[in-house]
DNA sequence: CTGTTAGCGCTTTCAC
DNA sequence: GTGAAAGCGCTAACAG
């Protein structure tokens, strides 16, 4: 599990040194941490100016800017996020808000994995948990409305639920899946990561390769599919499809489907390193051989991959990485491009 | 995994509803959600009273606080956590701190358990995660001081640890782990469960129970440690213990240096599943038996135990209800019992 | 481009 | 007990 590499690092709590009261200039009250007027006093302009010359965006002259911004670094200035939210009305907190038929996808490890990171990443602001439910495509439109937040994460984003979002949100939304024009989009590259396992299978001489798949209504692992698709065409076998929902559970019917439907079946890919997990279980329970008669492979990389028996094959998923840069993107206004895929890594243990 | 309850509902983004616009009472402008002087205006009374009959603590009569809750109530009134904070300079979030000797705990599944749960609770509160360096206890009471936060929930804290904290954060912070008079404990019943586990193993007919427990330095665990002692004394057996730290790495090494110093024992409990795991890996490579020649139990229950060839016989650990009412307590500013155990359930697989 | 002036929504003296 | 008023630290018009 030490193979997750997640950034987090010690920090202080909302960035500042605490209280060390170190060689504070005598312009800021005994004990107090420095304010914007005093950033201002000390750089010689008003409050005002200084706002702006610290928020990037407002208008200020170069001196102005430099003059304020040097003062700030001089007293350690660290910008009030609960006053700055006050003004703003904007809020102080992100949402992580994770699409689902039931609350119970908040369960899920994989999001357990996001919110840690967006915890860490937010350092500082806060972070809350939000269930969208499937059939309710408007509620995030509600969240992304609500200025009480300082932005959302969202994860596994539906087409209508992304449809909700008014266009005033810009900017305050970032989502883990598909995106939008408003809505950049931070994602595994699952198309590629797909690839690289069915190739690997192939390579390996399977043939028959069964693949469990996520919920039919996640669009996100679409581009998955595609690629699987694709890969076996080249390869000349026709497809072999049973859709799951990442559970261990569905992994273990999903298996047993595949196995009385196609008893030949040579390979099975899960998209989720916990179906896949399910899918040995369920083989094992029905005598079959892992990998001898049938090769299993999954997704994410999750910690337990490498403690099962055979080791999984998988597929990494640096959910740390793209959270991290999704949150960062939300909290400093950054222009962020339509679309980021990150790049994944193929990990061959026992199983295949 | 559905096995795990969080109590997790959805819930509006900060607990008011989604601007569904109902009769909202003309009162307050259109659309805005209603402030304390939208309350103030309708009870009659001026917004300072009204302040104080909300906040249970100020002086008010009966009636005005009467007149206020009724108009709070039909207004749907939800105070602004963040014009509170910023008035106050109590801060928003909840910051959740880890101790450990490094920042890798923070990937600890635990961890994310704690955070997770946290995030639920807090419904709007916003939380933040924290490594606490073992070399350096102040850390803890520098967190606890810091006004910006609106309290601390400390995860594995350390007796120094837990001595820099200053009485004035009483009620701002509370322990998932061992406690002071000052800082409540909420913690799972290792010792029940330990005793229970132990109890099990006697009872079907294992006599050499090795153990491996949590770090040294971690002083929650001596209770399960002490249960461990006990159970084996009544039993006339002697201990067999090999320190690990929770991870599935030292629950392989300490399973090899368990079957090297002992090579007649018959069980091995990990005090923490993933540990318990490591331990199958390292017996099935050893061509050892699960549970032929050794039984293996863990503590946690966390989900994959289930997944494991065999099935891990474990113990329940709440985690969820343990970090919500932790939460509360610090965000409701609840009057709380010093300790707190939760009770643990034993869950048997094939793996004793 | 910059300073002045209002607040954001709530708590908290301080008189009455 | 209650109200008036002064902020908490910052941003956002609005003049200059």
């Amino acid at each position: 599990m030490d193979e997750v590499e997640t950034g987090r690092e010690p920090t202080s709590p909302n960035g500042r040194e605490p209280t060390l009261s170190k060689e504070r200039p005598p312009t800021s009250p005994k004990g107090q941490e420095p304010t914007l007027s005093d950033v201002a006093r000390r750089a010689g302009v008003s409050v005002a100016t200084a706002s702006r010359a610290l928020s990037v965006r407002g208008p200020a002259s170069a001196s102005a800017r430099h003059r304020v911004l040097t003062a700030a670094r001089e007293l350690d200035y660290v910008p009030n996020p609960v006053a700055r939210a006050l003004a703003t009305r904007s809020g102080t907190r992100i949402a992580v808000a994770v699409g689902g038929r039931t609350s119970h996808v908040l369960n899920d490890p994989y999001v357990a994995r996001v919110t840690t990171a967006t915890a860490a990443a937010a350092g500082g602001v806060g972070v809350s948990l939000h269930w969208l439910p499937l059939h309710d495509p408007a509620e995030l439109g509600r969240l992304a409305e609500n200025r009480d937040l300082g932005g959302v994460i969202v994860v596994n984003p539906t087409v209508p639920a992304l449809a909700t979002i008014p266009r005033s949100a810009r900017g305050r939304i970032a989502s883990i899946g598909i995106g939008t024009r408003d809505v950049p989009s931070f994602d595994v590259d699952n198309a590629t990561g797909t690839t690289k396992v069915i190739e690997h299978l192939l390579a390996t001489g399977r043939r028959r390769i069964a693949m469990i798949t996520g919920p039919q209504w996640l669009p996100c692992t679409e581009r998955a599919l595609t690629a699987y698709h694709r890969a076996l065409a080249d390869a000349g076998t026709p497809p072999r499809l049973v859709a799951g929902d990442f559970t261990a559970a569905t992994g273990e019917s999903a298996t047993t489907e595949i196995m009385t439907r196609w008893p030949d079946t040579d390979a099975i890919f899960a998209l989720g390193d916990l179906s896949a997990l399910g899918a040995l279980s369920a083989l094992r329970r029905n005598g079959v051989d892992v990998p001898g008669d049938v090769a299993v492979a999954g997704f994410d990389d999750i910690a337990y991959a490498a403690l099962s028996h055979p080791g999984l094959t998988t597929t990494t998923n640096p959910v740390e990485a793209i959270t991290t840069a999704a949150a960062t993107a939300l909290l400093h206004h950054q222009p962020t491009p339509p679309q980021t895929f990150y790049p994944t890594t193929l990990i061959l243990r026992a199983s295949t």
